[in-house]
DNA sequence: GCCAACGTTGGC
DNA sequence: GCCAACGTTGGC
């Protein structure tokens, strides 16, 4: 199983969002990296979900890959902003992924998380990075479970949604 | 293939 | 709202 992290901005779509609908496609990414990314997941995965633009930004939650890559439906979709004219049905450019919320997490605030030394290599906290789903090791992903007081059992025993 | 112009991200 | 950093576009 892979750790990854997703942005988002919580004035938009935020963790509590997530809760109150119980899935959600994880549409609109328009970088390539991202989306590559995106077609890496597999169902059962397990993601931060991060706050961004927000103040203070942070890890809000866990959540976890309810279904792997598909195409995304908003490229076809003239009246979307993530509409993709050179997109076709037959060569989806662009992907998606269904995710679920698993717990939320005590907020971890991008400050706190530039104190953890094992998270030093985290394109996260790089500067000038603006990749909005990345991978996260094994060791960075206990490294922030330990941090936030949270023991794999407390999610991984919890039902599946 | 270069690179200037432009648009976007996202912390502050 | 500012702006640094980065990605994409398109003329040449």
């Amino acid at each position: 199983m892979a750790y990854w992290l997703l942005k988002s901005e919580p004035d938009v779509f935020g963790y509590q969002d997530l809760e109150r609908v119980g899935k959600e496609p994880w549409n609109g990414v328009r970088n390539y990296q991202a989306r590559n990314h995106l077609r890496a997941m597999q169902e059962g995965d397990l993601a931060f979900f991060y706050h961004s633009n927000s103040n203070p930004p942070g890890i809000a939650g866990i959540c976890r890959i309810a279904r792997s890559a598909y195409p995304d439906n908003l490229q076809f979709d003239p009246d979307s902003k993530y509409f993709d004219p050179k997109s076709t049905e037959d060569n989806p450019r662009w992907s998606m992924v269904d995710v679920v919320p698993v717990r939320p997490l005590p907020f971890l605030s991008l400050d706190t998380l530039r104190g953890l030394p094992e998270l030093e290599d985290m394109p996260l906290l790089k500067k000038g990075t603006r990749l909005s789903v990345m991978p996260v090791t094994a060791d960075e992903w206990q490294a922030i479970l330990k941090h936030a007081g949270v023991e794999d059992a407390d999610f991984l025993s919890a039902p599946a949604r």
